[in-house]
DNA sequence: CTGATATATTTTATACTTGAAACAAATTTG
DNA sequence: CAAATTTGTTTCAAGTATAAAATATATCAG
């Protein structure tokens, strides 16, 4: 047994690091499920639609089924369930690729854009009152921290 | 119109959170699902099932159904099926409450302590891994931000 | 004691989520 | 070009999640 020390060193860090996990995860579902509860309330719809839609946002001209499951980093049965659903409410369209015959383009409505733009703002003011108790000096710095805990993954897998 | 100055102060502030938000969410998702993986190949188990398990481990005398959700902070309807089937496979045991027919108090049976003992030390290995690149010296303030966002919302319902 | 109310839990309907299997269409390769 | 492989997507089975309704039991007020 080489060092008594660095083990005692050691362990408080990773009961640390699993306090901190435990924390995040609470943070989050608490922000997420007030979310839920007020996407449901003040618009009849759900968080995974609003991601869905916002991701849809930001590419105008469309994604398609994998880019977008691979863009909201969940599996492709998940979209076609979420998208299905829609396109029955006339939000989202499947338009055909053209020399593809495969895959779909999917892309936000008229109608998408609009109720979409209406959900972003309410969305914004939501965060903007739920992360309100974290100081502004802080924000960025602990959004760095957050991003390479998601980025030694990829970095991982590359 | 009273001020311009507070609004072009005001409105990068609320895209900073939002931001936060969204790598806050990025994070907890990237971690939860590398540790469902994990539970999945090495334990044939779920991370629910860990939860519930982990909350029944902090109380040897086992709680209510709405004691678990309440502690969960999921739904009543959702742990009835979670502990089924953790029941089912023998880890866990509902136990009637002398005097009241209605509730059952939940706890771990001896297999179920063993078998959480084991998933947990992987759990706080995985853990100690996945969130490697935090510094340790951010740790205990980061964890602190966070908790300050969960507790925002019980003050708000008190 | 009885009706009203509160508490503990399950059931139900619906939606989300995953991983794996199934399909279909495209592409590569021998 | 035909067979094998890859790509794009949906379907499927199982599990997780919620809110709301249903059920059963307990408690309380009169």
């Amino acid at each position: 047994m080489s060092n008594r020390a660095l083990a005692v060193e050691t362990e408080p860090l990773s009961k640390d690091r699993l306090r901190l996990w435990l924390s995040l995860l609470k943070a989050t579902r608490t922000v997420e499920s007030e979310l839920r509860e007020r996407f449901r309330l003040d618009y009849g719809s759900t968080l995974p639609r609003f991601d869905v839609m916002s991701a849809l946002s930001r590419f105008p001209d469309g994604l398609k089924m994998s880019e977008l499951s691979g863009v909201l980093k969940v599996s492709n049965g998940n979209v076609t369930g979420i998208v299905d659903r829609l396109v029955a409410e006339g939000l989202v369209l499947r338009k055909p690729v053209p020399g593809d015959r495969r895959a779909a383009r999917v892309l936000l409505t008229q109608a998408g854009v609009s109720e979409f733009d209406r959900q972003a703002r309410a969305h914004e003011n939501w965060i903007d009152e739920l992360l309100g108790s974290v100081n502004p000096a802080d924000t960025q710095s602990l959004a760095e921290v957050l991003r390479s805990i998601s980025n030694d993954k990829e970095e991982g897998s590359r």
